[in-house]
DNA sequence: TATCTAGTTATAATCATTACAAATTTGGAA
DNA sequence: TTCCAAATTTGTAATGATTATAACTAGATA
């Protein structure tokens, strides 16, 4: 999982300015846990920030991505692309119902890299790794 | 790997018409490796039935999807949806240049359903294992 | 201060996907 | 076979996420 650090230490590092707008997009991706989209960062932070335009929320959104300090999620049936600022491996489960994205608590699969790398010849930048169904609790709502 | 056979029989068992539309989307699904998508699809087939609908395409898909004889994969970079008539759980590999998706070949991941939906308590219908970096072809183009 | 560049903003354009209604086709009943 | 209702397809228009563009702003530097 980044920390605001790595996000803010990576954009020094590349010549970036630390703007407000920038500080409070990375500061929400550390802080969440909820894998959100770009509109969602975006309706977030208007409060602090009115003058905030989408436009900037996508332009961070990309530069981060580039850096590779935050990961981008495919959509769940929704459309829309949502970001994760965790870079490490792991398995998201989304369930069609509700939309929700959450991560598959302690389930490495840092080993697939190496296996994935070797027999492909790619080289490696990141992964998707997304089952989907139905949560506990859209599974009750389904069969009242 | 589904075959022609597997798609055209749950759209049988259904209920549902099978029309050569559906059928020709059907067999180059079935035929194709290469994760089209739906205008890919639509471009292919247009020349037998100059009269397809892309809609048609998207409809058909949807009724696939839904049937569970066909998966979705997220976009890898191009923000189109791609299909794949392999419904068995492996690993994808994209190329954030070239946008190509192949199948990782022999790596079998069935292992991790059974502990995925052990911790969460989901029920598991499908995945979009992806893997992104940059294909062999397109790391030589970089450097050159 | 004057200037230059990176960054932000607002607006418009693009493009994949979906909604909708009319036209067509299908399979079954008379 | 002929007709009818339902399923399906089609063309067009709407939606909505993302991207392009150009004007504006702020920060650094000379």
């Amino acid at each position: 999982m980044s920390t605001l650090e790595d996000l803010t230490k990576s954009l020094k590092q590349a010549g970036l300015r630390l703007t407000p707008q920038r500080l409070a997009i990375c500061k929400l991706l550390v802080e969440t846990d909820s894998h959100p989209t770009a509109a969602m960062i975006y309706e977030s932070i208007r409060a602090q920030y009115p003058s905030l335009s989408l436009t900037t929320v996508y332009n961070t959104l990309e530069t981060l991505a580039d850096l590779g300090v935050i990961n981008v999620l495919g959509h769940s049936g929704d459309n829309t692309v949502h970001y994760d600022a965790n870079i490490t491996p792991h398995v998201h489960l989304a369930c069609i119902a509700c939309h929700k994205i959450i991560d598959v608590p302690s389930l490495h699969v840092a080993f697939l890299n190496d296996d994935i790398s070797a027999v492909s010849g790619y080289k490696l930048l990141g992964a998707r790794l997304i089952y989907y169904g139905l949560c506990p609790s859209c599974q009750k709502r389904n069969y009242q």
